[in-house]
DNA sequence: TATTGTTATACTCTATAACTATA
DNA sequence: TATAGTTATAGAGTATAACAATA
């Protein structure tokens, strides 16, 4: 059994943008991880490997603007795609500082199934809305960080 | 200089709910920082203060379940808040496995103080929407999670 | 000098499993 | 047996600072 109360005093809480967005986050993470478990691929992981695939060749501290994360942050996802065979790095040409990123056929592969499988996840955590509130929803958000 | 080029291609990430959802956090939770930063107060922190506040006495698993954390989560947010003495835990009388939970005077103060900059800061980071849109906002939030 | 990627380090947030004490 | 809290451990996610290679 639950010990919740159902009298707990929530004072101000849910009026706080900040703390539904992290109740939000958490669920929607939690889907997105049922949703996917199979694949092993967290919505990070995702991210970057969409990214690549949209651009391939782009390099590390492109993709890590891409993604509003400090290049030594990217190091590491990087590094995780790599171990799993998903993403290669090579040296770039024209810039031998750079490592230009690539897909290999596994990550489009699991790039594939996981976007199948991320559109399903989405219906299903948005099932409660309209498509016009969805797309309100995803407005106001960026509202938040624009 | 930025290394980002105009021409990243985003692909379908633009249209997860997941994807906007983790920038916006992570910039609410940054503004959040900057606001009541000097009170050095999280706002994992400030929501277990609250409920505290508003509910003196309470039960550590009671917190929990309000905050939707587990138990052991929660252990940590307290000990926390105890090392800065803002809380202070009491062994219940009615039942001695219980911690009832309480703010100090230190806690009240900065509680206090905290609410007033978070007011500031929710006025900042929706000051692009109407107080209909914020509301909105906060009832399709909770629809991903209730 | 400046940039790209890396490493070392650190901090937050979160959970599971096993434990103690109490009920 | 079950619950309340704790500990040990783990993993995701994030950053700053210092460094080597290259520009």
């Amino acid at each position: 059994m639950s010990s919740s109360l159902p009298d707990v005093d929530f004072d101000n809480l849910h009026n706080l943008l900040g703390y539904h967005l992290r109740r939000a986050q958490v669920a929607v993470f939690k889907d997105f991880e049922a949703a996917v478990g199979s694949e092993s691929i967290t919505p990070g992981l995702l991210g970057a490997l969409t990214i690549i695939g949209a651009n391939e060749g782009l390099s590390q501290n492109m993709l890590a603007d891409a993604l509003a994360l400090d290049r030594s942050t990217l190091v590491s996802v990087i590094d995780k795609l790599e171990a799993r065979q998903l993403v290669k790095r090579e040296k770039s040409p024209q810039d031998r500082r750079r490592h230009a990123l690539f897909l290999t056929n596994d990550g489009r592969e699991v790039l594939a199934r996981t976007k199948q499988k991320v559109v399903e996840h989405e219906k299903k955590i948005s099932q409660g809305m309209s498509p016009e509130e969805r797309a309100k929803l995803i407005d106001l958000l960026r509202g938040l960080y624009k």
